[in-house]
DNA sequence: CGGGTCACG
DNA sequence: ACGTACGTGACCCGG
């Protein structure tokens, strides 16, 4: 028999809308709701397996129409400029496909679609109807059936409705469902219906009178008495509410059945549609030339001769992919592949060990120098095969990462759906929580993840390497990040050393003081509580004390610094709970936290991640070196754990102003220029500018409200954000803001610029020509486009600077190495390095950071760097 | 697992 | 009337 599906265009393209997060393609486009319709419709088509389809639209957006009948409500919000966007895309998308769009003048896709059910029905066919619209449960019958798609959770599930369903789950007939809105109305589609008759009342009312002039027949009868009051009162509104409600069964459509015929969604044309939205997941559903099945294979290797045979192979590769298997930070084995579909996994194993398969593949790299060694993730390669051949290694995470870092991650699905239009089971999908080790390798899926691993890289890397070429990122590629692997990985290995009994002692101290501080807080709260659960202490605080001052959070009171601090003049157990905040912050995280990191060397060895920060900055784990604390005196005092090796000291160098610096060489702006030329105190001078005084008299409150400024001005200021800061009115806030731009008119014009272009184009980029794009730009939200104009004025500066850093630290990494000191890099901390540094060679170490950290970047500024020395990092700083 | 808080640049 | 300073990571709580 035959059977047709009839979809609500808008209602199911709103429910994909909010259903997904927002997606946008690199031309800036929107895209979520296409991909979810598109998804919705394929699962409902699957399982309906309908002969005929009609998606109905209407013609005039919704917010017309409530324009339109603005009179009865407030006029609802229109539809975000994000989902409008894809109507038009939509409606071509399905075109595309070949399916069949209808559209009326003058009626609405509610009329269409039961219009359309209705002559479906009358030629004898079975009726489906899409919808995210609850109204469309009027057109249920017999023969036809509604389905609302729902999502909860993030799985999908849809609701059928029968005729009889729709009795089963509201007490009412179809038919009745439109006296029943009649009453209680709808918002959401102007309808005025009956003030004080909701949902359960007109069901109750409905179910017994069946229809609106029955029950008003009846009015006598009605409970509650104020619905029997509004209905009689209301009643002509509520026959005009029914008629709105009711949808029209006779639209004059043009279109005939033999148009709604349903062959291939998947046509040529919507491949090449699908493929311009870049809505790559759907791809995989056109049966095309390049988009056959790629059969990876996976062989597992266990013998000293079959790696020997396997490498005898590689060696006459040009370009070879692989991949080092960890788990939990064991290394199990390498998979190897020269022709991106076979791959060749060499398992650990007692007779094949470790140190054989990373000598042997070491070999193969400095034996065949012109093999080409492709991998997703380098840096953890390098633990067991320290090899070093920078040319011919490419690591395609940090490619994924450089044109597009503002993803979260770039595992080989990511990398494969992206750039080679493949849908890959994840590693979670493929294996979910399996824990890999030498007996499980064989198994079929265990097999098919080694294949992805190894394959992806080798078979992404050309349209990686040609997207880096077209976006110009080929030199900070290659020149800049490849590089920073090998640093990162030595300052891993080398780790840094702490003293583990000097750590000890200071977390007991500290949880001395935690403990005085409990006993001071429960007495002067009269009451025992956990002072580290915010619910808890809010509810002390501002309720059971009823101190002043309480601001609200989306869960309960805020009891942040900021807060705290106000009261902690006047309330001494504010005073003690903020230093007990402060006291136990450095137990749990720094003392306590960075006792579990200690090795058996007495080195900490964290993690340095590259693919991380969308600004190109490095970031540091288990545990983070790069926060640890200096501001207070007490946290700073636990820089005195991290000792050198013996024989060694510590050589610390950091830029000075290095973001203000990047500012004043891209903004041209002359007087900053000069200033730094000159070596000007900058934030004395800015003081002097902004608060037209003369140098000599700017005093420490003028000079710390101005450095507050120029941060403000690199974060992409805003008054608000600095009248936080400075504690000031918005109006000073913006005084100041005004005061400094007209001193600096370069800086003004840089940044208007640099927004100005980043809204053109999508992207903000570095000195060095890294980009990161900025979709809330083109966001209808007001916040999240602020957000995204200060985003575009720092990300540039942000970004340059950590272009600089890296390049300092490749350089005097490489110097280190080259004149052959012992002295080693060990952490950088955005524009810090430290050197653990041999005693004989502190000043050609102090040297070598001076030189390659000031001519790392050639700006029309000069850049400054500090070097101090110390015995431990307390006092290098 | 998300929110609040706080450590750093 | 809204409700923000930019970039991170770790710990704790509570559902």
């Amino acid at each position: 028999m035959d059977k047709i599906l009839l979809v609500d265009g808008h209602s199911i393209l709103n429910r994909a809308f909010y259903g997904l997060p927002d997606m946008t393609n690199s031309k800036g486009e929107h895209t979520n709701a296409l991909l979810g319709f598109v998804n919705i419709l394929l699962k409902v088509l699957d399982e309906e397996k309908p002969t005929h389809m009609a998606v109905a639209f209407d013609v005039h957006q919704k917010t017309f129409r409530h324009e339109m009948f603005a009179e009865y409500k407030g006029t609802r919000k229109g539809m975000p400029e994000e989902l409008r966007s894809q109507v038009p895309l939509m409606k071509e998308l399905l075109k595309a496909m070949g399916a069949c769009v209808v559209e009326c003048p003058g009626y609405e896709a509610d009329d269409i679609i039961g219009t359309l059910s209705r002559r479906g029905e009358g030629q004898g066919m079975e009726v489906t109807i899409l919808s995210g619209d609850r109204d469309l449960l009027q057109l249920a019958t017999e023969n036809v059936l509604v389905r609302l798609p729902k999502t909860k959770g993030g799985q999908t599930t849809v609701e059928n409705y029968h005729a009889a369903d729709v009795k089963a789950a509201y007490g009412v007939t179809p038919l009745e469902f439109i006296d029943m809105k009649g009453l209680m109305g709808d918002t959401s589609d102007n309808i005025p219906g009956v003030p004080g008759i909701g949902e359960k009342t007109a069901g109750k009312i409905i179910s017994t009178y069946h229809t609106i002039e029955e029950a008003y027949a009846h009015i006598e009868e009605i409970k509650p008495k104020k619905a029997m009051e509004n209905l009689s009162a209301f009643y002509d509104q509520a026959l005009l509410s029914r008629t709105l409600a009711t949808i029209k069964l006779d639209v004059p459509l043009e279109e005939g059945m033999e148009q709604m015929i349903l062959s291939s969604l998947f046509t040529e044309e919507a491949y090449d549609y699908i493929k311009r939205l870049e809505l790559k997941s759907l791809l995989k559903h056109f049966d095309r030339q390049e988009n056959v099945e790629r059969h990876f294979k996976t062989a597992v290797l266990t013998t000293p001769e079959e790696m020997q045979q396997c490498f005898s192979a590689l060696a006459k590769a040009e370009t070879i992919g692989v991949f080092g298997l960890f788990e939990d930070g064991q290394f199990l084995g390498l998979g190897v592949t020269a022709d991106g579909e076979k791959t060749e996994f060499l398992a650990c194993s007692m007779i094949l060990p470790e140190e054989q398969i990373a000598e042997e593949f070491l070999s193969l790299c400095r034996d065949n120098p012109r093999l080409n060694i492709v991998t997703n993730d380098l840096k953890r390669l390098l633990k067991v095969c320290p090899f070093r051949a920078e040319n011919r290694i490419k690591d395609t995470s940090i490619a994924a990462y450089l044109l597009n870092p503002i993803k979260d991650s770039y595992a080989y699905d990511d990398i494969a759906r992206d750039y080679l239009d493949l849908t890959l089971p994840s590693r979670k999908e493929l294996l979910d929580k399996m824990k890999l080790n030498a007996f499980n390798l064989q198994e079929d899926k265990v097999r098919d993840y080694l294949a992805y691993e190894t394959c992806i890289p080798f078979c992404s890397l050309k349209e990686l390497e040609d997207c880096l070429k077209g976006q110009g990122m080929d030199r900070l590629y290659e020149d800049i990040e490849m590089p920073t692997v090998y640093v990162l990985d030595h300052m891993e290995q080398e780790g840094i050393r702490v003293d583990g009994n000097a750590l000890k002692e200071y977390g007991e101290m500290l949880g001395e003081r935690i403990s005085q501080l409990e006993k001071a807080i429960y007495e002067e709260a009269g009451t025992e509580f956990n002072i580290n659960s915010p619910k808890q202490l809010g509810e002390i605080l501002f309720d059971r004390l009823g101190l002043p001052g309480a601001k609200k959070t989306k869960t309960g009171y805020s009891t942040n610094v900021d807060v705290l601090d106000k009261l902690k003049a006047d309330y001494q157990i504010v005073a003690d709970v903020l230093e007990y905040r402060q006291v136990s912050k450095l137990k749990s995280t720094y003392a306590d936290g960075l006792s579990a990191f200690i090795s058996a060397d007495g080195r900490i060895h964290g993690t340095f991640n590259q693919t991380i920060t969308a600004t190109g900055r490095i970031s540091s784990t288990e545990p983070n070196l790069q926060n640890i604390p200096m501001r207070t005196k007490l946290g700073r005092s636990i820089r005195k754990v991290f000792i050198p090796k013996d024989g060694y000291v510590f050589v610390d160098a950091d830029y000075s102003q290095i973001e203000l610096r990047v500012l004043a060489h891209f903004s041209g702006d002359e007087k900053l220029i000069a200033a730094y030329r000159e070596e000007e105190d900058i934030h004395a001078l800015t003081a002097s500018q902004v608060f037209h005084v003369p140098m000599d008299e700017v005093d420490d409150l003028m000079r710390r409200n101005a450095k507050a400024v120029n941060f403000g001005i690199v974060y992409g200021i805003s008054a608000f954000g600095l009248s936080e800061d400075l504690h000031i009115s918005r109006e000073e806030a913006a005084d100041y803001i005004n005061s400094y731009f007209s001193t600096y008119p370069g800086i003004k014009h840089f940044l208007d610029e640099n927004v100005a272009n980043a809204k053109k184009t999508g992207i903000t980029r570095t000195l060095f020509g890294r980009i990161r794009p900025v979709p809330e730009l083109s966001s209808s939200n007001y916040m999240q486009r602020n957000f995204g104009e200060r985003v575009a004025m720092n990300s540039p500066i942000q970004g340059t600077a950590a272009d600089i850093i890296k390049i300092a630290m490749i350089r005097v990494h490489e110097r280190l190495q080259r004149e052959q000191l012992k002295s080693s890099l060990i952490l950088q901390i955005h524009d810090e390095l430290l050197i653990e540094t041999a005693k004989d060679e502190v000043e050609q170490v102090k040297r070598i950071l001076r030189e390659e950290m000031m001519q790392a970047a050639d700006l029309s500024v000069p850049l400054s760097v500090g070097v101090s020395e110390g015995d431990t990092w307390y006092e290098a700083k």
